[in-house]
DNA sequence: CCTTTTATAGCACAGTCGTGCTACATTCGA
DNA sequence: TCGAATGTAGCACGACTGTGCTATAAAAGG
């Protein structure tokens, strides 16, 4: 008695399922087996709609990649770059509980994605996505004298060390302090840039 | 005919070829058979020096931690704290072959200890080891008005998400890209604290 | 020289894995 | 109404896994 339903929804629910197994035991326990019991499904039933694990996961990892872009796009990009920016930070960096899932399973799969070719790709994706995503930030608001390519890659990796560090510590690194920190790098970054003077030996 | 070896060297090699094959095959295909086989010694010999596969993986990480303790405790610590943070941070950073490949190593294993309590304990272990070095560091660094903590935090999270970039995308974020981003950053950190002309709507 | 310890090797067991395959029920199109 | 397509389930095969166990050879200690 197989129940009626948009093949898309049951891919999702897959993909959600992923990303439950991959949050509880890692991705090292994402079998196709302990996907389709968490999705309540039999194995042959997963793959009717997966046919093989990497399709399954890749398409775990694509989700979140659209789910990020649709956010950001989708938020109100009023006049103040000032403003815009705090808010693309603030979707960006795992305040809440929905945030914090999703960047939990984009570290997993960024970690697989060191030796899997193919999460490799997805992975890249989002890297440059979110570089430009930086880049774009960064150019309506840094101060004069500042590079422009190297303050997106420090917002960048800011953002990702962060992100990394909502998950590795929660209890040190709080939505709280992430937000301060992000708060007081945009600030800066209107500053002109402070010239060194340089201490050499 | 077994050769006669110092069991801590035999030791440090199978903990050398854990690190070759997570960084060739990834931490999901370093078993005990493929260790051993890249060690060139048997299974039954490897569980002669590591009494379980989690034993193993636990040694591997510890080392990865101690050697880069080490090598920061052994660098000179001349009384200019411009000059110390520098040639520390420089230290962290994934510039050559061998700390790219701890860098890569310690990733992986941070990825896996979200779901595996005994590396987490050695992660954090390592987590918070290195933001105590920033706190160090930025204590002698800060300029007026700046709070210490959140400029450690800053600086610690700007350099994980360095060292994920450099893992990442190396032919992006190459050494000098992250040479040149941790030299700015030092540099700004001297400045006064720059306060918000805060755009509110 | 003989015994004990250490180092090495290899096998066997039980479990999990991905995937190919078959079977069956439901839904749909003609 | 009746085939075709679709959704669901489950089994079987071969491969790989961690670990317990035994065997053997070399070294160490008396």
């Amino acid at each position: 008695m197989p129940k009626v339903v948009d093949p898309r929804i049951r891919r999702r629910e897959l993909a959600e399922a992923v990303w439950r197994v991959v949050r509880r035991d890692g991705l090292e326990h994402a079998s196709v087996r302990n996907v389709a019991r968490e999705a309540r499904l039999s194995m042959g039933s997963l793959r009717h709609y997966f046919a093989s694990q990497s399709e399954l996961m890749a398409f775990a990892l694509r989700l979140v990649i659209d789910g990020i872009e649709q956010r950001i796009a989708a938020l109100p990009s009023d006049g103040d770059p000032r403003q815009r920016a705090a808010r693309v930070l603030a979707e960006l960096l795992p305040l809440d509980d929905q945030r914090r899932a999703e960047n939990e399973v984009w570290l997993a799969f960024t970690a697989r994605a060191m030796t899997d070719p193919e999460l490799r790709a997805l992975r890249d994706e989002g890297y440059d996505m979110l570089r430009a995503g930086c880049r774009g930030l960064v150019a309506g608001l840094i101060g004069p004298g500042r590079d422009p390519e190297r303050e997106a890659a420090r917002l960048h990796a800011l953002l990702d060390g962060l992100a990394v560090h909502a998950a590795v510590r929660p209890d040190v690194d709080t939505p709280d302090a992430l937000r301060a920190v992000i708060a007081d790098h945009l600030s800066e970054l209107r500053a002109p840039r402070t010239t060194d003077a340089p201490t050499r030996s």
